[in-house]
RNA sequence: GCGCCUGUAGCUCAAUUGGAUAGAGCAGCGGACUUCUAAUCCGCAGGUUGGAGGUUCGAGUCCUCCCAGGCGUGCCA
């Protein structure tokens, strides 16, 4: 891969060795410097401050630095003995900025053409695994819609991930054991029986929302009552087995309605079953990193940097979450992964501490990341949206769904920073969906496969063959440039968005690509009577397609062709 | 009290991880369809980046202290 921005860093890198061996600078070793695409346009194509970076080592004026190096440069790429640059220039406080060789712009879209669905593809994984794992709602209701968010946001993250060379696995922790759901089982059965007409008490503690009794309900259609006069442990015991697999079932339909597919469910249950949480109790407390105490067990997480120790077995002598947590994540180091991602929700951020203690205690340190979804503020119409877990009232992920659509919902969640409380008006959502930024992109896919039929429909040469450079060379208007540069960014963004576990990046850029197309299209039109300049405009248009396409797939968002 | 996150245009948010003149979208005003999709484009207006110090060539970004909001701080999950 001849990726331009190595390419320019190369020729920077090579300048500093040449001016230091000409003695023209001290540096003992070539600093890291930032190439990057500058905000402004007058600004070159690519700019550097590697020479600022250089003056402060070498005690010499940034300018002067940047005079040498961009003088090294440009004797090296720009012709007549390279071919890469058209221009360096030393500007402001000591930037170096680059401006590309058009045909050096001309054969990296190209490059856009030939590498097609595998452009903005990177192999930096090194066969390393990464298990991330999200959404993880308790299987006692249905999925708010923070869980939404976070499917998006985890969804995303691991086509990022795969798009970048790592082996990812998905994965849905279901907390299907303890104290929750008997809770469940509970209120499903106080439910169940208020149906047959028995007397019962709902229990004080019990899950208040309206889908309790429509589970019951649905039981109750199934077997006729039967249940209602079964022993009590029983009855109870049957019931909350089988809430717990309608219950399963509905958040597997959702997440498949929002096109996330999860490659491992996995069970707490079975977990605790394996007695995998004992032995991993057993094996902190024969290492002295836990002790008992009050009639419980406590594992010392403050000799990791936690706060204070923590209970792992109760007096009660039932297992903390904790306790099943640290032997889930062990679980998940044994099935060989190299770095494991949690995405939770921000409420828990209290526990990422004690979870982290777990881990480097276990020898795994450094090896977890847990990355914190901020909370969704549901609005309609600039009024918030009321919701009480107690009272169980609220607006469900399945229902915003419905309301507002795959594309947009998961779109809309991917727009904003994880970092950032979200605000999410569905009234805005769905009305004013004509200016949601989820159609300002799709509608420039759309748009590019509308002057394609146009074309086809004309009689226009169509084939995929890649024009020539004499053809290509015609593409000379500040706005196909414009576009044609913003296209390359889109590899490293790639990269960075993967990284940095930072997919909002890639909504941000598919707008701006998408404004840079839209302006085009209104000041250029692409079919014309001028054969070659129409063959070398509909290339370029199928090039933005083809990154517009790899961007909103790496969303999980459809690139419609009319809309 | 302590810890984490946040504070940027009237509103919702970006800002290439320390770079040049802080940018988009809504909302407001004024323009552009006999044209390959006007779900678009162009222009105008909008700012002491919560406040005060500090670090350096350079700070929305880093450090300290305040202010405001959210979350957490359980032998709950």
């Amino acid at each position: 891969m001849t990726l331009i921005a190595r390419e320019l860093r190369g020729l920077i890198d090579e300048a500093i060795r040449e001016a230091v061996s000409r003695g023209e600078i001290a540096a003992s070793e070539v600093p890291d410097f930032v190439l990057e695409r500058p905000r402004h346009k007058a600004h070159g194509d690519w700019a550097t401050n590697a020479a600022m970076v250089l003056a402060g080592a070498s005690g010499r004026k940034p300018r002067e630095v940047a005079e040498v190096l961009a003088r090294l440069i440009e004797k090296s790429a720009c012709p007549p003995a390279g071919s890469v640059l058209r221009a360096v220039e030393v500007a402001g406080p000591g930037f170096i900025n680059l401006a590309l060789e058009r045909d050096r712009v001309l054969s990296e879209l190209v490059r856009v053409a030939r590498e097609g669905d595998a452009y903005g593809r990177w192999d930096l994984g090194a066969g390393m695994r990464i298990n991330v794992e999200f959404v993880s709602a308790n299987p006692v209701g249905p999925l708010h819609v923070g869980h939404g968010r976070w499917a998006a946001l985890g969804d995303a993250l691991c086509n990022l991930l795969e798009a970048v060379g790592f082996e990812v696995d998905r994965e849905f922790y279901l907390n299907d054991f303890g104290t929750q759901m008997e809770i469940f089982a509970a209120s499903v059965e106080a439910r169940y029986l208020e149906l047959a007409g028995r007397p019962c008490e709902f229990p004080p503690d019990g899950y208040q929302g309206s889908y309790v009794m429509d589970i019951a309900r649905e039981i109750m259609e199934e077997d006729e009552g039967r249940l209602a006069d079964a022993p009590p442990q029983l009855r109870r015991a049957e019931l909350g087995e089988r809430a717990y697999g309608i219950a399963l079932s509905h958040i597997r339909k959702s997440m498949d309605a929002f096109g996330v597919h999860f490659d491992i469910w996995f069970s707490e249950r079975e977990l605790q079953g394996s007695g995998a949480v004992r032995e991993a109790v057993a094996g902190l407390l024969a290492r002295g990193l836990a002790y008992e105490r009050d009639g419980a067990v406590w594992m010392a997480t403050s000799r990791f940097g936690d706060d204070k120790d923590r209970v792992l077995v109760r007096s009660n002598g039932a297992p903390t979450y904790f306790a099943a947590d640290i032997a889930y994540h062990l679980n998940k180091m044994e099935r060989g992964y190299d770095r494991l991602i949690n995405i939770w929700g921000a409420d828990h951020h209290g526990y990422v501490r004690r979870m982290q203690a777990a881990m480097e205690a276990n020898g795994h340190a450094d090896r977890l990341e847990v990355i914190l979804g901020q909370l969704v503020n549901l609005k309609r119409g600039g009024e918030p949206v009321r919701m009480s877990k107690r009272t169980g009232e609220m607006v469900t992920f399945d229902e915003l769904l419905e309301e507002v659509g795959r594309d947009a919902a998961r779109y809309l969640f991917l727009t904003r920073s994880q970092d950032t409380a979200l605000d999410f008006d569905i009234q805005l959502a769905v009305e004013q969906s004509l200016e949601n930024p989820v159609y300002y992109v799709q509608y420039a896919h759309a748009r590019i496969c509308s002057i394609l039929r146009y074309g086809e429909g004309r009689g226009v040469e169509l084939s995929q063959e890649i024009p020539g450079l004499d053809t290509l060379r015609l593409l000379e208007a500040e706005e196909e440039w414009d576009l044609a540069i913003k296209l390359f960014e889109f590899e490293e963004l790639v990269r960075d968005a993967a990284l940095g576990r930072a997919p909002h990046r890639l909504t941000r850029y598919l707008e701006e690509l998408a404004a840079a197309f839209h302006v085009f299209y209104n000041r250029h039109r692409v079919i014309s009577d001028d054969a070659a300049l129409t063959s070398a405009r509909l290339f370029l248009c199928r090039c933005v397609l083809q990154v517009l396409r790899n961007g909103l797939s790496l969303l999980g968002v459809s690139a419609p062709e009319r809309m």
